[in-house]
This record gives C-alpha cells, sequence and structure tokens, in this order.
DNA sequence: AGTCCACAGGAAGGGCAGGCGA
DNA sequence: TCGCCTGCCCTTCCTGTGGACT
C-alpha cells in the first residue's frame, strides 16, 4: 500500500518562479513588438468610450502571432478606461473554437451580461430567437458599448450566427456593439456571405509573424517573470527563438519550448536549463504532436500505418503492394472490412500529407510505377497503435514473402 | 522502338449519416 | 416526422506513366 505518494516532491527545488506566464492562456501587460498594432485596434475601438459605435474588425494572422493576447489586452485596457470616464463598455471573449454553434454563441455573451444565476440561459431548451432577443434586452440595459470577440472565427459552424450579430446595432436602441473577428485563415472571408463579409471586414488588421530577434525580446520579457534570471543558460531564449522562427515566427512555440524545457531540466534534478534541454523539449513536443496525431486516426489509416510499420521492418525499398498485402492480412485477422487498393493509396497519401510517413513516386522500369514508402515519425509511434483497443493483433504474425525483385 | 509492369491518380457514382426546413 | 440536401467515405472503371527489358 502505497501513503502520501506526493510526500517530498511539494517541497523540491523549482527552476520557475512563476510557470503561469510561459502558459498560453496568459496576457501579459507587456506585447513587445506589437505596439503599432495595439495603437490601430485601440483607435478602432476607442468611439466606444465616447459612447459611439466602433467598426467592426477583421483580425488575421498566423497562430502565435499575438492576435488573442492584443484583443485581451485591449478589451482589458477598454473596460478599465470606461471606468475611469464613467462610460458603460463590456469586452466578452468567445473562442469559437469551443463555443462554436449559434445558439451556444448568444448563450455565451448573453450570460455574459447577466449577473444573476437564476435568470442565465441554459445550455440547451430555448429557441434561438428568444436568446437573441435576451441578448438584446441585455446589452440594451447596460446603455453602453460591448465588443464582442470571436476568436479562432472561421471553427463557427455556418455564417448565420455572425449575420445575426452584425445586425444587432439595428436592433439596439441606444445601447451599440462591435465584433472583433479573429482568424487564422485569411480566405475564411471569402466563403462568408456577402453581407457578413463588407460588415465583418469593416477594418482588416494584419499580424505578421515574429522574427527571431522579435521573438528573443517576447521570450526575455516572460522568462524575467517566469525564472530566476540565474536559472537560464544564455542560448537557451536564443535557442527557443531561433527554432519557433523556423516554423512560422510562432510565439506560442517558442513559449512551449521555453517552458518544457524548464520543466524536462527541473524533473531531471537539474539547477539551471541548458541548450540540451531545448533539444529534448523540442524532440518531446515532436512526439507529443505525432502521438496526437496518431491516437486520433481513423481505425483504417490506423492499420495502414501499421502495415509501414511492419513492411519497413521487413522489406527493403517498401512499395503500395506491399503494404496493401499486409494491410489485407492485418483486416483479416482484426475482423475488419478490406479495402480496395485505390482507397489505400489515398490513405497512404494522406498520411504522407501528414507528415507521418514519406512516400515518393519511384519507377522500377520493367517492374512497374510505385511509392517507396517509409516511417518519417519517431518509431514510438508503434507503441500507441498496439495500446489501440481497436487493432487486430499482431501476436506472431510474419509478412508475405516479398513478392519480386532483391 | 516497342512492350509491359505496377501502380498513380482522375472521374463518376453509390451508400450512408447528419443537418435542416416544412 | 418526413423528405431533401450535402458532405464524406468508398468502389469501380479508367487512362497515364517512367524506365527496364526485349
Amino acid at each position: 500500500m502505497i501513503k502520501d505518494v506526493f510526500q517530498g516532491l511539494e517541497s523540491v527545488a523549482t527552476i520557475f518562479k512563476n510557470k503561469e506566464v510561459l502558459r498560453p492562456s496568459y496576457v501579459p501587460d507587456i506585447l513587445p513588438h506589437r505596439k503599432k498594432q495595439i495603437k490601430e485596434l485601440a483607435s478602432i475601438l476607442a468611439p466606444a468610450l465616447r459612447g459611439e459605435t466602433p467598426s467592426n474588425v477583421f483580425i488575421y494572422g498566423k497562430t502565435g502571432t499575438g492576435k488573442t493576447a492584443v484583443a485581451k489586452f485591449i478589451g482589458k485596457q477598454l473596460v478599465e478606461k470606461g471606468k475611469e470616464l464613467n462610460v458603460n463598455t463590456n469586452f466578452v471573449y468567445i473562442n469559437c473554437e469551443i463555443v462554436d454553434t449559434q445558439y451556444r454563441v448568444l448563450q455565451n455573451v448573453t450570460n455574459h451580461f447577466i449577473k444573476v444565476w437564476d435568470d442565465r440561459v441554459p445550455f440547451t431548451g430555448w429557441p434561438t430567437d428568444e436568446v437573441y432577443s435576451r441578448l438584446i434586452h441585455s446589452i440594451e440595459r447596460t446603455k453602453g458599448v460591448a465588443v464582442i470577440v470571436l476568436d479562432e472565427v472561421d471553427k463557427l459552424k455556418g455564417d448565420e450566427i455572425l449575420y445575426n450579430l452584425s445586425r444587432l446595432n439595428y436592433d439596439l436602441g441606444r445601447a451599440r456593439t462591435s465584433i472583433i473577428g479573429i482568424s487564422n485563415d485569411l480566405k475564411f472571408t471569402e466563403f462568408l456571405d456577402p453581407r457578413v463579409k463588407s460588415s465583418l471586414g469593416e477594418e482588416n488588421l494584419i499580424f505578421p509573424p515574429y522574427s527571431a530577434d522579435e521573438l528573443c525580446d517576447i521570450l526575455g520579457e516572460r522568462a524575467k517573470q517566469a525564472f530566476d534570471p540565474k536559472r537560464l543558460d544564455g542560448q537557451v531564449i536564443p535557442l527557443c527563438a531561433a527554432l519557433a522562427a523556423q516554423e512560422h515566427g510562432d510565439a506560442r512555440r517558442a513559449l512551449d519550448l521555453l517552458r518544457v524545457s524548464a520543466e524536462i531540466a527541473e524533473r531531471s534534478g537539474e539547477e539551471r536549463v541548458l541548450e540540451r534541454h531545448v533539444r529534448m523539449a523540442e524532440n518531446k513536443i515532436e512526439l507529443d504532436r505525432v502521438t496526437e496525431i496518431v491516437r486520433t486516426l481513423p481505425i483504417q489509416s490506423k492499420i495502414v500505418l501499421m502495415a509501414v510499420i511492419i513492411g519497413e521492418e521487413h522489406y527493403e525499398g517498401l512499395t503500395t503492394g506491399e503494404v496493401y498485402n499486409i494491410y489485407r492480412d492485418l483486416c483479416k485477422r482484426g475482423g475488419i472490412n478490406i479495402l480496395t487498393q485505390r482507397r489505400v493509396a489515398d490513405l497512404i497519401s494522406e498520411l504522407d500529407m501528414l507528415g507521418i510517413i514519406n512516400a515518393r513516386i519511384v519507377s522500377k522500369g520493367r517492374y512497374g510505377r510505385t511509392r517507396e514508402i517509409e516511417i518519417a515519425a519517431p518509431m514510438k509511434i508503434k507503441d500507441v497503435l498496439e495500446r489501440d483497443d481497436a487493432m487486430p493483433d499482431l501476436e506472431a504474425y510474419k509478412p508475405p514473402l516479398q513478392s519480386k525483385l532483391l
């Protein structure tokens, strides 16, 4: 019987002073290299402080370029300034990846204005138009301006909600609203209803990716709060910044790298974070990413992937036909229906696009044209597949002999 | 030069699930 | 609740292809 498993662990010396500032959800007080965007957004929303309607804004930028941080930062300031000037300003933040239907967006926004628990709109049950009129009523009562941020707005199911929100101002009396849509998909607006498109895109803000130097500043700023300076080796921050800049200037990735590096250093009982911890963190993050992709793959793709792994262990220059033979065996063993080779070829292409395998077309002359396939991800993914309940039993499985050549 | 292999990959269409309006 | 629509997954059928072999 193990008693008190946390005994001794709670007081272990920690490298972190404040780990929370490295989390993606944290909104810093200083946003380096985003002065221009902050100024622009502030000037767009400034009319709110005079009780006038600010324009709707569409913010575009790749992940980790500070869109959300800037929006939240401005929102906080707006509400504070409003209090100072005695103007009622409200700021509602919705992440559309989590809240993705018309009803739930309306419900969330409405509930932001309702302070009494019993009066809140329930998760389900009300007709959508009733929630809408409750929202109008609630905003109306504030007699002020409400800024509604829809983060990852491209994840919304249907654009009706955008249309409804954008026409809120026509249904409101004294109160006013402004919508800020945030997306990392520039093409998103192309598919919108033209009315919504023109309404949402009154103002457009583009957030460019950070350069390696800029990421250094951002990390430095956060690191000041997160660590005691002597806990970090001088090379750690530049390395994290350089690795993240290689991707697409993603600050979130840079912060993740720094945090995971420090966690690894801490767990291995070291006093300082060193360059090699960053390298280990890079591998760990990559493995986590691939593991997650593999774990959530549909069963047929998992079996194809397993066939590739087994094939690579037994064959030289694995081809589509060989993978298909192994795949068929695995399906038979697991009692799973067998797809056609045409379909499996497409699944192989999909795995290739996900970066889990490499498949390149080669011509073997007399012996036909095919794809040569190899695993591109760490071999640990085999464990992930084997742990899957739906996978066929591989006990004592031997793939068919390599068909030709060699 | 022509043949032939082992596929790649496009096109068309069937079957099914889920969403939506009447 | 029903019928319609849409999107997705999949099959079937087909044409195209690079290079070793004849």
